[in-house]
DNA sequence: GCAGTCCGTTGCAAAACGAAACGGACCCGG
DNA sequence: CCGGGTCCGTTTCGTTTTGCAACGGACTGC
């Protein structure tokens, strides 16, 4: 049996009740062009007009993806000139801290996808060495596979469906 | 200065080209209801009719969606009866493969969505402990945070657009 | 036969998306 | 001052994708 990592029967509002924190995450940046919008801001590409050329996501999408993540905490909109008064988006500690996610994904599609090896590596920035990400034991000291993960509702799950 | 992750500006087909992993990944698992369809599967609910239940996702979609993941090689199709010949839907070795990004998106939804604590804990099933995840230099044997994440290049860029 | 289960399809309206034109605020060279 | 060029949106409109709910098929059990 695979890991399991529980979760709830209900795929609504975002911080609306605690049921299932990947049902919120992907409530929060779980569309089509989000999460490339975030890797760029993660890759050094702050604006508008930079964002659009590089993913060739339609303007008025990114303006709207942009506000929203401006709203959700996630980025926020530092000015760089005014006049035409104009902003960067950059990302907030809540924003940065879905590097993990990100290189998640990356890693999956390295490895499933990137035949010729990885188009990307990321890279120890002190001794350049390529990183690795694993899911640990604090009390074991060791790395824990996916078949030896489990899940128990934790402190936040509201008492209903035991299942 | 945030983690580079960096990446290309084609967000396209799927294995159609190197060109950045998380589009790659995205491209295969990045809609609203496919990666809620992968976390029951880690999670136990292995049948359209419970899928459909739990997710609430409609049933068209989660015919197509389910298909496609078969498709992918993410998912395969068990029968569980014939005569009304039945499937149930299995992660492959692939799908499993997800675990890691799906433990990662729910860290996030878990810090900053979970008010009153994670909905839902992970643990080591050896000890029942809470499992961590970082990313991690093998050289440095240290955890890596994301300003000291660098990019670079991998063997599977094609030598285009420097930037 | 008749109800119930399980999976999937179909048809249609609603929402999201994509492309491209348009507008505003500016800078710059002529 | 005028005509570009840049940068950031907004608007419009046609195409896709979703959501919803009814329907159909293949059984089982009573």
């Amino acid at each position: 049996m695979p890991a399991t990592i529980h979760a709830d029967a209900n795929p609504n509002g975002i911080a609306h009740e605690p049921e299932c924190s990947i049902a919120a995450t992907l409530e929060a940046v779980g569309d089509r062009w989000t999460l490339l919008i975030l890797r760029d801001l993660f890759r050094g590409v702050h604006r508008f007009e930079a964002l659009h050329r590089d993913l060739g996501i339609a303007r008025n999408l990114l303006t709207d993806r942009l506000h929203r993540l401006a709203g959700l905490g996630i980025v926020h909109r530092v000015p760089y000139q005014d006049r035409p008064i104009r902003h960067e988006y950059r990302l907030t500690t809540k924003g940065a801290d879905l590097s993990p996610a990100l290189v998640a994904l990356m890693h999956w599609g390295d490895r499933w996808y990137a035949e010729d090896g990885p188009p990307t590596l990321l890279i120890h920035d002190a001794c350049g060495t390529p990183l690795d990400q694993a899911v640990s034991c604090p009390e074991c000291n060791e790395t824990v596979t996916p078949h030896h993960i489990r899940s128990r509702p934790g402190p936040g799950r509201t008492i209903e469906e035991t299942l």
